[in-house]
DNA sequence: CTCTACCCCTGTCTGC
DNA sequence: TGCAGACAGGGGTAGA
């Protein structure tokens, strides 16, 4: 689930009903996920109010008044809130139970994520330090990419996928805005013009917006309810449409394996 | 330095 | 139906 928009629309979702609050309790039932979980997150987090929750790429970071957690949910990672007397969902391997009666509740099958406690400034954990910039940042220009791009041989679609190019860009919303700037993902990234730069940067962004509008539209339930994932997938034009007729030229998709991930394109209407 | 292959783990789908 | 194998939206890392 957690693209970028994924991860920001739970943030949106979520804060208002844990900023301020205090964390009365901790349980850990899995503490194997990506890394294993340090042994006194939940000692470190007991009493502790959330003083602030923000994003980078897809890492969510909690802060509190000394210290912050930083939690990445991998490939198959949710965070639901769930009145503190739920039964405990299938997968569901860490609870934070806020004083307030909720528990926000990370469960993740294949647990691929990662929970960590970090004292000093989490933007400094070698995990996010070397992040790119944020593809709604100033800093994401086309000048940034011909500038990032003259180091690297690689395509254009492991270009924009690298976290250290720009964060947030996973392989669905790469493909899409791949197709909406009508670029081939195997193009060299070195052959990419200035003018092209700019064209799949306004493409990421399109894509990224949308999928953080429709994440939005049933994110409550999500969060609530039934853990329905967001409409975004209705929007996709390439995704999960290989042998499918383009929505533009009609012509059939092609699929094809891509630094180990699948990649859908228009061989007509995407340029190599 | 960059790039590729591999790996963490479980669930689901496809083909025999 | 049963079972093996491929694959899944991420991303760190060993080794070339």
């Amino acid at each position: 689930m957690p693209e970028l928009p994924e991860v920001e629309t739970t943030l949106r979702k979520i804060k208002p009903f844990i900023l301020e609050k205090q964390i009365s309790r901790v349980i850990i039932r899995q503490n194997k996920l990506r890394f294993v979980i340090q042994p006194d997150l939940a000692t470190k987090l007991t009493t502790k109010k959330i003083i602030g929750i923000s994003r980078r790429g897809k890492y969510l970071i909690f802060s509190f008044k000394s210290g912050a957690m930083i939690i990445h949910l991998g490939m198959s990672g949710k965070l639901l809130l769930l009145p503190e007397n739920h039964m405990p969902m299938k997968h569901e391997h860490v609870t934070f139970v806020f004083k307030n009666g909720l528990a926000l509740c990370y469960i993740d099958q294949r647990k691929f994520g990662a929970i960590l406690w970090v004292d000093d400034n989490p933007l400094t954990h070698p995990l996010l330090k070397s992040l790119g910039p944020e593809p709604f940042s100033q800093e994401f220009s086309a000048k940034y990419l011909l500038a990032q791009a003259k180091k690297r041989k690689t395509s254009v679609k492991q270009f924009i996928m690298d976290s250290h190019t720009v964060t947030g860009v996973g392989n669905i919303y790469a493909a899409e805005a791949l197709f909406l700037a009508k670029i081939h993902p195997e193009k060299k990234i070195n052959t990419v013009t200035q003018a092209e730069f700019a064209k799949l940067i306004t493409a990421i962004k399109t894509v990224l917006r949308l999928g953080i509008k429709k994440g939005g539209a049933t994110i409550k339930d999500f969060a609530f309810l039934n853990g329905s994932i967001g409409s975004f997938q209705n929007e996709m034009k390439v995704y999960g449409r290989e042998n499918l007729p383009c929505l533009v030229c009609k012509t059939i998709l092609k699929s094809k394996r891509l630094g180990q991930r699948s990649t859908v394109y228009c061989p007509r209407c995407q340029k190599n």
